[in-house]
DNA sequence: TTGTATGCGTTATCAA
DNA sequence: TTGATAACGCATACAA
């Protein structure tokens, strides 16, 4: 099969004209049922399938929406992703997934190609949220959405989740489950989200009227289960009077190595050490003890951001809107006993 | 920002013609140095982007490779996912990533998309590799790679890992262990995978001279992590007496699902019960009972699979081959005490 | 109800 | 070195 049946080729075995064959696909009921039928046969014959180049070259837009995720590897982003499937699926469109693994190389390449491919709009959860690179696509007049970042200023879309408030509650939790010294596992601070969710845990803190030296910062230059363990090598590390008896980390990949760690080290997960993650991934709940951690409607997120965007392609008036969701708090073993 | 600007934007506002803004996007060379700038500068200034609509119509073909992938929940798959998008890179092809969440009729549809859309050739685990959906897009005319299944017949390339094989080291190692009563955790049978395993387990099982009794299948409904919590349940309802004293699951998810039911319930693993998973993602190895699995070569499979779409794609005398990969345990404390 | 003609943006061929 | 023109496949406005 070289080249692929066109118009022209269904309209010459069918013996009709090329504008009936588009006829055909396109408004079927201005076409007599027996050309219809010489013609649908032949389109079946000849195993024609359109051209979507040449729509969309036609319409001048195409019917396709792009997802730029952080990383593939995190649960966190296929669960986001899902729910930007679902919004795309609904409004029948396809769904361009790419994931820039936390490149900023890579994203730039990708943004590039979907920008030339007249994506009708990009979400994206951005390796620097305030980086130029975004403005470029939209000066080039792509419409973008931020997912799980929030952007300085207001020339895009945002949708993310209260992340000072899901440090707070996490913390409150510990507070409240009488812990009076805790460990804050998470970093690099450069990410927003490590910052903004320790910046919600010292409030807390000192809500809760407790001495600033003991909520301490245990730094890691990334949040994947192995920075965890790590993290838990140095609790362990410490001398015991000044061991910190909880920890809330970043998110429940680090969670997972730290738990890991202890118990690999016949510690008992929350006796020596209670343990609160964030993000509720699958994995989170079916550790050996069921990891607390700060749930993020992730579905949502993507949902809500496809929405968003969507709007902006198709509303005139639409106006930049910047959505926050509350995060939860959802325990369970690791800090109940 | 209306309408984006074409090359005879650029051409009016440079005041050269169309054909010589076309040169200096594709032979820069052929163009006075002058009149190269004088072009860029209008290009900025527009902010030109090419259409790859446009290019694609044009060159009667897409620079696109697409993989469909099962589940992008399950990390196993985005780890394939990534090996694909290396090569795609290195091939100068974007990548469109779909999943179809193990439903047939998604998979119809994102294969329809893509015939329409003209990819070069589409990477796919299918729902199902036999059916006839598959056929179809090949007679369409789209090159089709298959990653971790194999399809009966010859039409296609296909890459996986040697499952069988997979099996039999499962069982092997657990009967090197000293266990004369084990139980395979995996289902249904109807997926290729899970009957393979089962066959090199019952392989190894009677190659060691073992009761054929003593070899029993739970069989789950799906390989989520809950199932594996499930087939917990019914190994503690056994009598003492004839309960295995190990399980090999059909894959890592059902492993930990299985691990944390055996946990949170004061049971020990491996004493009371040893585990076996498989992928070896990266969750097996951080749980809190690091969990022995069989290694696929996750990575390498995708890649494999994005190379003999290109051969494929580009050499006229391509052959059908069908790439058997070999699987490897990888022995932690789940097993060895 | 069906046919004809035009243009979308790009690239390549050929002429100037 | 540059310019004019045709073609890719489709959808639509308009004519028959």
């Amino acid at each position: 099969m070289l080249r692929s049946a066109s118009v022209k080729d269904v309209a010459a075995t069918a013996g009709v004209s090329l504008g009936t064959v588009s006829n055909v696909l396109n408004r079927p009921e201005r076409v007599s049922p027996s050309t219809r039928a010489r013609v649908e046969q032949a389109m079946a014959d000849l195993g024609f399938v359109r051209n979507e180049s040449a729509r969309q070259l036609r319409a001048g837009k195409s019917r396709l929406l792009a997802y730029v995720m952080l990383d593939a590897t995190n649960p966190f982003f296929t669960d986001v992703a899902s729910g930007v499937e679902d919004a795309a699926e609904a409004a029948d469109l396809s769904l361009f997934m790419c994931n820039s693994s936390n490149s900023a190389t890579r994203e730039k390449a990708y943004l590039e190609h979907l920008v030339e491919q007249r994506v009708q709009g990009i979400l994206i959860t951005p390796v620097d949220p305030d980086s130029s690179t975004l403005d470029e696509v939209i000066r080039r007049g792509t419409p973008l959405v931020v997912v799980d970042r929030i952007r300085a200023g207001d020339t895009v879309c945002s949708v993310s989740v209260d992340d000072e408030l899901g440090g707070r509650l996490a913390v409150e939790h510990l507070v409240d489950r009488g812990h009076r010294r805790v460990a804050y596992v998470g970093g690099p601070l450069s990410i927003g989200q490590v910052s903004d969710r320790w910046a919600g845990a010292c409030r807390a803190w000192a809500d809760a009227g407790l001495p600033e030296e003991d909520l301490v910062q245990i730094a890691t230059g990334g949040l994947k289960v192995d920075e965890g363990r790590r993290a838990g090598e140095r609790l362990l590390g410490l001398p015991e009077r000044r061991r910190p008896t909880a920890a809330f980390c970043a998110n429940d990949l680090t969670a997972l190595g730290l738990l890991q760690h202890y118990i690999t080290r016949s510690r008992r997960v929350p006796e020596d050490l209670a343990i609160v993650g964030y993000d509720d991934i699958v994995f989170a709940a079916a550790a050996a003890v069921p990891i607390t951690s700060v749930r993020q409607p992730r579905q949502l997120l993507g949902e809500r951001a496809a929405a968003l965007l969507l709007d902006e392609t198709a509303n005139p008036q639409h106006v930049h809107e910047r959505v926050v969701f509350t995060p939860e708090l959802v325990a369970r073993a690791s800090t109940l006993g």
